[in-house]
DNA sequence: AAGCTGACCTCGC
DNA sequence: GGCGAGGCCAGCT
């Protein structure tokens, strides 16, 4: 690939794309937009991006881990406001809490081929 | 300045 | 099938 200088900082840009065009009422998991963006392993920076997205409107509480636990909540400031929005945009949890993810699984799509 | 941590996931034994 | 370790990027101490 031509990958004129594609540098780390495209990784966060990129993150910031998917997460902003993850639909309402469905959530994502963080090894998916790893795996947008090229790298699978990188599902940890994601979380970093999406702590830097905070500052930012990015719906961050629309991502979820694998399994579909709200791991991050407790960064949110207010760990029920997760899923009080989650649950305000129509998603489904279970009885342990978690994300409905078979209902609410959204898979992002290669923005940029 | 260098090293560790952090909202994870996947592969290996 | 369960447990362990590795890997990625950026920010903070």
């Amino acid at each position: 690939m031509p990958n004129t200088k594609k540098t780390k900082k495209d990784f966060f840009d990129k993150v910031y794309e998917i997460v902003a065009k993850i639909p309402k009422g469905k959530v994502t998991t963080y090894g998916a937009i790893a795996e947008t963006c090229g790298i699978r392993s990188a599902a940890r920076t994601v979380g970093w991006a999406l702590n830097s997205a905070k500052n930012t409107n990015l719906p961050c509480h629309r991502v979820v881990n694998r399994i579909g636990a709200l791991t991050g909540k407790n960064h949110f400031g207010n760990p029920m406001l997760m899923e009080e929005l989650l649950r305000a945009e129509g998603i489904e949890f279970t009885k342990d809490n978690f994300v409905n993810m078979s209902k609410h699984f959204w898979h992002p799509k290669r923005v940029n081929k």
